[in-house]
RNA sequence: GGCCCUAUCGUCUAGUGGUUAGGACAGCAGCUUUUCAAGCUGUUAACUCGGGUUCGAUUCCCGAUAGGGUCACCA
């Protein structure tokens, strides 16, 4: 027997972490038994389902590369719900009943109950070993709000035996639903397909995740920069570990090591720390060029933002230094938002009183600064190398902070940033030697 | 509250009837460095509690406790 499974995210809300996890594990389990996977868009809630929701969940699967084999909605499949419905009132497995709306009190609807027998239901979790519920405390609940308008779980049945879907695998919250599922496949005869329960991830502080305990929308994780590599390969690590160990993995990879009983049985918390550190881990992996393609688009808003001049050749140099100080696109966003990097676009307002070290004093610091900008008027290319080999034996010589420092500041004009070498290097050397000038006239009288 | 599920460092976890209980993230320290970041090295930190079973339990069983789930005319 071949292996088929589903994804069955409502379309009621954004794609979120719980819907992309859903979609891994079933996705893992599926390739790695070289099985079938049919997308269904659970919309039996007419009110709340929306295709605007459905795109957004298809198009974040995608993203994160995920795939399926087939693609149906449960309200085009409402024919076999009637007809399942009208054999199950025909047989007396279940009943028309007229009710006051809980909806709108004051009102009468008719509903579809089963008829429950009232008995003790056990069925064999993958993941759990074998769960038993005594049904008889469910009573006739409720499968559909009339003939043609199906309610979830007898949807869910139906649409299920129709695929032959052969493995149900769904989070946890849905364990205490398996009974009343298995109660209408009995009534209606059908196979029973294997069940695994995997847990639910949680926020920070162990409760379920929402928006108030951190970000739950994929969209949002892509809006921020995060890989789709990474994070489906941290989604997949929330209760799963290899039997390698191995933490950064491709998704074929994860096929391959992939084994549903393997999934733990206690929720793990969501560590946005640790989605991060994969992120770094995957973006030190990419080319130089397509790091800048990744990055430079955000780097150019983001200077334009803050009303400086963008420099494609600034930029282009910046690359490798942004590289090694990020670990997420929204990093950088954050870092140029505060001015950090003003000053590879424009020359920064230095203060005399920062100009030479701590230790030094204005006339060092004018001697150093003035050496420097000899040395340096005299190079021809400027990368951080030639600038680092020009001016090293001599700060060597003088005291690398008294040196440094002072130059370093002059070009910057931040307390804290990447080396003199590399900025000169990234800011050319008409720049350089204007900032030093500016610097040398700022501490000409101290 | 009833029912169901779960329980190893702060977090993700490995693991076993006898281990110095291992790794990763975060943290801390040192090295490197003019500063910051990065990098390198080192390091702190855990078997929820109480009963059993056993020569011996973190591991097996029971209970307590805690956390989660679920009790719809949502999915």
């Amino acid at each position: 027997m071949s292996v088929k499974v589903r994804f069955p995210p409502s379309p009621t809300g954004w794609c979120h972490v719980g819907t992309a996890r859903m979609a891994v594990l079933n996705y893992l389990f599926a390739r790695k038994h070289g099985g079938t996977i049919v997308f269904r868009s659970e919309d039996t809630d007419k009110e709340r389902s929306s295709r605007e929701y459905e795109a957004d969940i298809i198009e974040q699967l995608r993203w994160l590369g995920l795939s399926w084999d087939s693609f149906q909605r449960t309200s085009e499949l409402v024919a076999h719900h009637t007809h399942a419905l009208t054999t199950l009132i025909e047989t007396d497995k279940a009943y028309l009943s007229c009710e006051e709306s809980k909806r709108e009190p004051g009102t009468f609807v008719e509903v579809v109950r089963l008829r429950n027998p009232g008995k003790a239901v056990t069925f064999t979790d993958l993941i759990r070993g074998d769960i038993t519920f005594d049904t008889a405390e469910l009573g006739d609940f409720a499968i559909a709000r009339a003939i043609d308008d199906p309610l979830y779980h007898l949807a869910v049945v139906v649409d299920d035996a129709a695929e032959g879907i052969t493995h149900v695998i769904r989070g946890e919250d849905h364990i205490s639903n398996t009974p009343r599922q298995i109660l209408i496949q009995e009534a209606l005869g059908y196979e029973r397909p294997q069940y695994a329960h995997y847990p639910l991830h949680l926020g920070a502080d162990k409760s379920k995740l929402s928006k108030r305990t951190g970000d739950v929308a994929v969209r949002s994780y892509r809006e921020k920069g995060f890989l789709p590599d990474a994070l489906i390969n941290y989604i997949a690590h929330l209760g799963w570990t290899p039997p390698s160990g191995k933490e950064l993995m491709s998704l074929d990879e994860m096929v391959e090591e992939f084994e549903l009983t393997e999934l733990h049985k206690s929720g793990a918390v969501f560590d946005l720390e640790k989605l991060r550190w994969y992120n770094r881990e995957y973006l030190l992996r990419e080319t130089e060029a397509s790091f800048a393609a990744y990055v430079l688009p955000l780097l150019k808003s983001a200077i334009e933002l803050r009303g400086l001049p963008w420099d494609d050749a600034v930029g282009g140099k910046l690359v490798p230094t942004l590289r090694e100080r990020m670990s997420v696109a929204s990093d950088l966003a954050e870092m140029i938002g505060a001015g950090e990097y003003d000053f590879f676009f424009a020359d920064p307002a230095p203060d005399a009183a920062h100009i030479p070290e701590k230790k030094s004093n204005p006339a060092d610091a004018r001697t150093h600064l003035a050496y420097a900008r000899t040395a340096l008027e005299g190079l021809t290319t400027f990368t951080p190398e030639t600038v680092k080999d020009t001016l090293w034996t001599y700060a060597a010589e003088h005291g690398r902070g008294a040196v440094l420092w002072p130059l370093r500041y002059a070009l910057t004009g931040q307390q804290r940033s990447p080396d003199p070498f590399v900025v000169a290097s990234i800011i050319g050397k008409t720049a350089t030697l204007r900032r030093i000038d500016h610097a040398l006239s700022l501490i000409a009288r101290l």
